[in-house]
DNA sequence: AGTGAGTTTCCTGCTT
DNA sequence: GAAGCAGGAAACTCAC
């Protein structure tokens, strides 16, 4: 049975997926926005369970996030209309059956049977493209996996280990003694589910292509991703992300497309923080409205427009997700340095410290620190 | 190549 | 409840 209307079914897959209205943005960019990835709330089936994943970063391509083995009726709708899209196929010519198939189902087909589903043009193509998808995810959860736990997971395929009963005891580790199979098992279960549904907790890696090649040739990179929880209908489980700032995949390889251009990311001597905000206190144009002297002599100032500066100090940084938050974080590591002093119980507000310079009237007056007015 | 400085990017807990 | 503050932790880039 072929249907005239498939393609626009795809096309409305699509736009049920996408209708968050984000903007055409560069990778680079997406990876630096800070609220992009809060934009969606999304729900998948697994074993019958309802999950809502909050606050993953979207790449318009939710198929190329997720394994082959979980992807959902419409994750295979929307990696078809990709194919179609890409290769200009004749989307009437398919059959509407087919188009329900969920990802388990879709990874158990072999070639043969890809052909006889989607024609001897598209099937292998999908076929293919579906091999590189499993076959990618599959190294790297494992490999991630070996590296945090030790297990040597390479004699088992995604839909053994996917299927792992607790009665299975995998471990290959001869010191692991004290650890049952039921907890192997459960440790491994609970790595790959959170690896299958995005979760990120430092070491454990998204997974996505490029947006703007959305193509299979393209290798799909794996990037941190932050903030992410996760809520099941037995109640809400948020995932904990480790401490710390999470570590940058792909380091040292700067052919990547998500390494961002920037290259001189860290401000050169002399351009620090707070003398960042003393210009902008000192600099009436520069300051418009932003920040305000409380106290001139004694140098306490505060912040009008806190998201405003730091956007400005961001921007001189080369960093498009700089926040006041983070800002203040800085600007906080200065009490110790005694360049700052704390301002209790009034917020926005500080004071420069004995070792900062250049914001003093006389300072001023007599070019110290370099500033003039 | 190694190291330290100065952030940056997370977090939790508390206060306003 | 939101925004801000405080500070721990870890990773980052850059200069030396």
């Amino acid at each position: 049975m072929s249907s005239p209307c498939l393609s626009s079914i795809l096309t409305n897959a699509n736009l049920t997926m996408y209708q968050t209205g984000l903007p055409d943005i560069p990778p680079q960019q997406l990876h630096a926005l800070p609220t992009i990835h809060t934009l969606e709330n999304r729900s998948y089936n697994m074993r019958g369970k309802r999950i809502v994943i909050n606050g993953s970063r979207s790449s318009g391509h939710w198929y190329k996030q997720i394994s082959p083995h979980q992807w959902t009726a419409e994750h295979v709708l929307e990696w078809i209309s990709d194919h179609v899209e890409r290769t200009k196929f004749d989307a009437s010519t398919l059959s509407l059956d087919f188009c329900s198939i969920d990802g388990p189902n879709l990874c158990r087909m072999n070639q043969e049977e890809m052909t006889a589903v989607f024609g001897p043009q598209l099937g292998p193509h999908l076929y293919q493209s579906l091999e590189e998808y499993k076959t990618k995810y599959e190294t790297e959860i494992k490999r991630n996996f070996e590296y945090r736990n030790g297990y040597d997971l390479t004699r088992f395929t995604m839909e053994s280990l996917t299927t792992l009963d607790d009665t299975d005891y995998i471990s290959d580790n001869p010191s692991d003694s004290e650890c049952s199979s039921s907890a192997n098992i459960q440790r491994i279960k609970t790595f790959l589910f959170s690896n299958v549904y995005d979760v990120c907790s430092g070491g454990t890696f998204n997974f996505m292509s490029s947006p703007e090649s959305g193509s299979s040739e393209s290798d799909p990179e794996f990037y941190p991703v932050s903030k992410v929880h996760i809520k099941t209908e037995d109640g809400d489980c948020r995932i904990k992300r480790p401490r710390g700032r999470p570590p940058k995949v792909n380091r040292g390889h700067s052919s990547s497309i998500y390494d961002n251009p920037k290259k001189n990311k860290h401000a050169p001597r002399g351009t620090h923080l707070w003398e960042f905000i003393r210009d902008i206190l000192i600099h009436p144009e520069k300051n418009q409205g932003l920040m305000k002297w409380e106290d001139r002599r004694e140098g306490v100032f505060k912040f009008l427009k806190s998201e405003a500066v730091a956007q400005m100090w961001g921007q001189k940084k080369k960093n498009t997700s700089m926040t006041y938050e983070k800002l203040s974080r800085a600007m906080r590591y200065y009490y110790k340095r005694e360049i700052l002093e704390r301002v209790d119980g009034r917020r926005l507000v500080y004071k420069f410290g004995k070792n900062s310079s250049g914001w003093k009237t006389e300072e001023i007056g007599s070019g110290i620190g370099g500033v003039s007015l």
